[in-house]
DNA sequence: TATGAATGAGCCTTCATTCAT
DNA sequence: CATGAATGAAGGCTCATTCAT
């Protein structure tokens, strides 16, 4: 029986873990990492400030934990892109996806734009990032490639500017965003470049 | 003669608050705007503590002069490239002479592109950037109908989001970026657009 | 039954609690009382923080504990000494057996060093502190007094100064400290004094 | 008159500097580094707890301010001893100053023996410490050989054990101690030894 | 016995800001 | 114009202690 009532409250450590981790990547987000305090994030998640501790070493630590999950969010969608063969539908599903993505984790990629230019707190996540980067921009490359691009590492790079510029102004203009007609576009866009090599061929 | 001695160093109290603006600046770009203090600034302008509250009110009234000789930057570069009649070339010059400016005044778009999505600090300035915001949107629409685009008002949005796609990894990744390619790309592909309507027509 | 079954491990308790004060002894040996924390303390024991409380009813219960056990261990010492008849004999076997305890409860006696100056904490200690204190030495005074010194009262004090002095001094410098031949030095003045009676005898 | 003005606070900031070292210095002594806060040495001091901070880095640096004078003046205290050319002399007048000084600077003394052992903090002070140890010991070593004393190593160890011995105690003790006697009773015993030496030459 | 989640007070430190000079 | 002493609030973090399990 006792191990039942253990049961009762399953993962309840984890639970409140959650709860802190949550609300510290909204405030993060909406005040950046030196603007957001431990106390703040410990009054929003319902805890005493001590206990952030109990379950965090630091504020790095915490803002670590976030940076470290999200990034292996990003990591999955980029992994289920992968198994989809052909290159342009590939890339409109990257396209598709990452874009959800922003707006679905809205709180993240705040986050992840605060930050990814600020040398004081992004040092350390700076090679994980820098390496998540060039690989997708190689994978990037390697589609445009396949797809008969006239020069795929530029265009890598300009799709790579494309995901972050609209996910920015995604982000800036929320609801009042043209998503879709600006994704609409790019498909256009990358289909006819995926047309014009089939012409060729 | 007080009116002479004044002149006889011209603007030395100008000098110093362009001191104390350019130390501003370069540690709210790296280190955010809370991550940097007034101790710190001043240090770095080899002035005192005291003494930058002299010149400016505020820390937010050092960031806002920040921002606004920013903004009056960018609005000078649109400005003279609006002196361009032909709408081609107007896209290829305002593409280059933003990414340049990216690059030579690097610390300011460090500054912008951490602070734009903080809707703690970004507050104020959050009316005057989207009216700028918006009227270059508009302003790249009408060049884009005049170029015969497809959807104009797309392909706006695409340029604005290439022009702070392209200049945030410019920021991150510095000499390494290969922003000739990318930029050669883009011109290739504006030009075809261009060259398109001229068929039509 | 039950009752085997606790005696089957005798003193799992005792083994715990002892395991507690050990580490106790040593973390406040070396960093003092309030820099040495419960949670280290835990850690070090290998038990769990709470489980501290059961064993002790405070951080200062711990002290308490660790103060008593030392104070009778050196109680012990001292009454073992006083079965010795001979004053001579007595006093350079209280001085061998001082220092050897020194460098065998190093820890405690770094503790009672680093404690015995402090109000804040000794507070509850002085008194039973100062009644042995005083005790000694009137048993010192006595011994001098047999042996015939010309000043018994400051002869038992200087002993005391030097017990406490060579083992700070012990505590300090280890094994770099001569302690044989500082103490053979002392025996031999002792033994003069003593001699120096008997011969006016 | 500005200038003049300015003298009519001569060193107020060091006026407030050593007020607070005054009053960190006691606290220290009373309750150990530890034991004592910042806050309550800004309240002893009548002044914020933000200024401690602007004329010392730490709470560390507050520390090492007071060690650092507390053995400067014992320094200067040895180093006047120096002048004295009969051995004799010099030992009985080190003797008289050195225990003088721990009645005077109390507090300094408490702190030093509540310190010494605590590897924690005392580390940094360490090297300095038995240095200056190691430089008295050898001086002693050579006054005692002057003297003819049979042992001069053991000699000087056993002074440098009285000394801290006997400080100790009258710490403890306060005024209960009976410090004359106990001197004078040393004075003897070290007459007595240079007397020997007097009549062999 | 034993655990570790949870708390709240307190600690060291930083910081924006003011003010006398 | 210029300095830097001074303040008070707040921030990150630690810690002794309690309690449900």
């Amino acid at each position: 029986m006792s191990v039942k009532s253990k049961n009762l409250s399953p993962g309840k450590g984890e639970q409140t873990r959650a709860l802190i981790l949550t609300a510290a990547l909204e405030l993060f987000a909406v005040k950046g990492y030196h603007g957001a305090s431990i106390d703040e994030i410990a009054r929003k998640s319902g805890i005493s400030k001590g206990l952030a501790y109990h379950y965090f070493q630091n504020k790095k630590g915490l803002l670590r934990a976030i940076v470290d999950h999200g990034f292996a969010k990003l990591d999955d969608l980029m992994a289920s892109a992968l198994t989809i063969t052909d290159p342009l539908q590939q890339i409109i599903v990257i396209l598709e996806r990452t874009l959800t993505a922003t707006k679905k984790d809205e709180h993240f990629w705040r986050l992840y734009f605060g930050l990814v230019l600020q040398g004081d707190v992004w040092a350390e996540f700076g090679a994980m990032f820098n390496e998540m980067f060039q690989q997708y921009s190689l994978h990037f490359e390697h589609l445009f490639e396949q797809i008969g691009a006239a020069d795929p590492r530029a265009e890598a790079h300009i799709l790579g500017a494309l995901l972050d510029g609209i996910g920015l102004h995604l982000l800036i203009r929320g609801d009042a965003y043209p998503l879709e007609q600006v994704k609409n576009r790019l498909i256009v866009y990358y289909s006819q470049m995926a047309d014009a090599k089939q012409r060729k061929t």
